[in-house]
DNA sequence: ATTCGTGATGTAATCGATTACAATAATTTT
DNA sequence: AAAATTATTGTAATCGATTACATCACGAAT
């Protein structure tokens, strides 16, 4: 790979010449610029990111932390990142933290030392401490799961709302018994939802029952089975489940007709998240759909926009109740 | 961000010294070793990888290309790839490249710039002529998807092989008209299938029917979906699918419930990935297997071993024919 | 006491770009 | 035609690290 000073030397001109070349720069001479150019098409020559940001302190490069790629629920979410990132002369770097210290450590380091922009975090599990502490030196959004004491902006949706919402449509619905499956309460999102189908509960004047409140430290599939393993198991079996997250939801779904029960005749299924394959299950699941290609593109606007040393706010979107045959009797 | 010339200020050192400690020389004396360390300390100074990497032309850094984020096939190759690099002192960026040429070319150019040490494409839509070119400079590995006339090391299965099985495995359960649901042909992969497949029909004298073939330049379930609605539309159904993907199959499933038929009774169906979800249909799905943790892990070996210089050669890892509900009648 | 050897540290070049300032060439003004 | 002005281009410092080589200090050998 060619350098800076080959192509100067092969045009006869200065370094400076061809740095201008390359930005752009109004005063050279028509002919003069021709000269570069064709040394550089001859040298094959592109310029080098590492000396170019090491001077202007600027990579164009955002990085973006999920805690794992195999979650559905980011993609179109990143999709939305993506374009506006694009569109406004950025790239994007998908780190997959698998919520490790170690890992993020890497990757807030790629920031400090200017290989990276700034960052969109979407890891729940992500030290927040740190992130703080970050946050006040280089660029950092948070999409989705945030920080409710910290400082830092974030887009997401109103989580104990749209859980309210879901639990309200099955009381509606004439169900009394609803159990909940949730996620890890460490994670802001959990206890928001969790708050949202309690409100809906107690609005209703029906008692919260802990045995049918499940956690689950992950969001995979089995999990979802091994949740409503347990609940089938209640003495009371539920009529109703609220999942938050839809691919526990289709573990339970896949658990419930092992158990020769049927959705929505035996027990009503209301999942959260509305990922592709929600609409692929037979039946399909009800669930809670996030604006997820918007909470991207805000995201990436928000980041681009502190960047450049603006200031953001956070942002609220809207969400929406998908009903679907899961909940239709 | 403190630099290195800070550091050796406050510890009353050369920038040689505090490179020294900073890289575990020998040579440093415990003594100014604590010094040095004090002062990092102190300034909560991290050493730049910008100025590390111009000087020493090393990022440590793995790209990994992949076409979407999207695609759950990738999820554990990714896992594999991440391990591996991680056990080995590298890190990985993902790359999602929409199958876009300029995006690539992004991509391309970090490493040419040392941004990254080296590239494992698993895009089959990749410019292959340009791979190549770049291949002949940097280290890069393909996974999964290769170029059969180039010399990029490579790790696969033997696509047509498990085709071959896995249509041989509809013909011996009594199935005569059996369709194909294959993606582009521009792939090797799809051409290899194919050549499985049909080669499974000669070997038993069934006629290779044009009407059962269906091509789709795209893997998501709706693609599945209407694959499966043409080719119920056919003069004469076909009682059994092989469809070169699981998110295909599945697609493929939910059209033939949505016309009221069953699975395996009436059509049975095959898909291919042994993607997390398809042990969550409604029958489950036999489909093949790919060792794709594995495959990361040997992807992600072959591409360190070649940025040492190593000599590496391609490889041909197993599959596995995973029978499951959707063909057992 | 002088010389030598060894180990610890410092000096300065280097990686590949950008850019303030200096220098030169081209043009205009008188 | 000489001076003044302006338009181009060149020189060299800079970003933050690494490292070959130079230097220095100190103890051992003679």
């Amino acid at each position: 790979m060619a350098n800076i000073q080959e192509v100067a030397q092969k045009a006869g001109v200065s370094v400076a010449t061809v740095s201008r070349v390359l930005n752009q720069h109004p005063t050279v001479t028509a002919k003069t610029r021709l000269k570069v150019e064709t040394a550089i098409e001859e040298l094959n020559y592109e310029p080098s990111m590492l000396g170019r940001n090491l001077r202007n302190s600027e990579s164009r490069l955002l990085l973006v932390l999920i805690p794992s790629i195999s979650n559905p629920f980011y993609t179109e979410i990143i999709n939305g990142i993506e374009d506006t990132a694009i569109t406004n002369g950025y790239n994007i770097l998908l780190c997959d933290t698998d919520s490790n210290p170690q890992r993020e450590h890497i990757y807030f380091n790629m920031v400090k030392n200017k290989l990276a922009d700034g960052i969109i975090s979407m890891d729940p599990a992500v030290d927040m401490e740190k992130l703080n502490g970050l946050a006040m030196q280089y660029p950092i959004i948070q999409c989705s799961e945030y920080d409710e004491k910290g400082t830092i902006p974030y887009v997401t949706i109103d989580n104990q709302l749209a859980a309210y919402r879901a639990v309200k449509h099955l009381i509606k619905l004439g169900h009394k018994k609803i159990a909940l499956i949730n996620s890890d309460e460490r994670f802001l999102y959990a206890r928001e939802r969790r708050a949202g189908y309690e409100q809906a509960l107690r609005e209703f004047n029906l008692p919260i029952q802990e045995k049918w409140i499940y956690h689950t430290n992950h969001l995979e599939f089995e999990f979802g089975q091994q949740a409503m393993r347990k609940l089938l198991q209640t003495d009371e079996k539920p009529t109703a489940v609220f999942s938050v997250s839809d691919t526990l939801a289709i573990g339970a779904l896949k658990e419930i007709n092992a158990h020769e029960l049927n959705v929505p005749e035996d027990i009503a299924l209301v999942g959260f998240d509305k990922i592709s394959f929600s609409n692929m299950t037979n039946p399909t699941l009800t669930t809670v759909s996030q604006p997820m290609y918007k909470m991207g593109c805000t995201a990436a606007d928000m980041l681009i926009k502190k960047i450049h040393n603006k200031d953001v706010e956070s942002v609220i979107l809207d969400h929406e109740l998908v009903i679907r045959e899961s909940t239709m009797g």
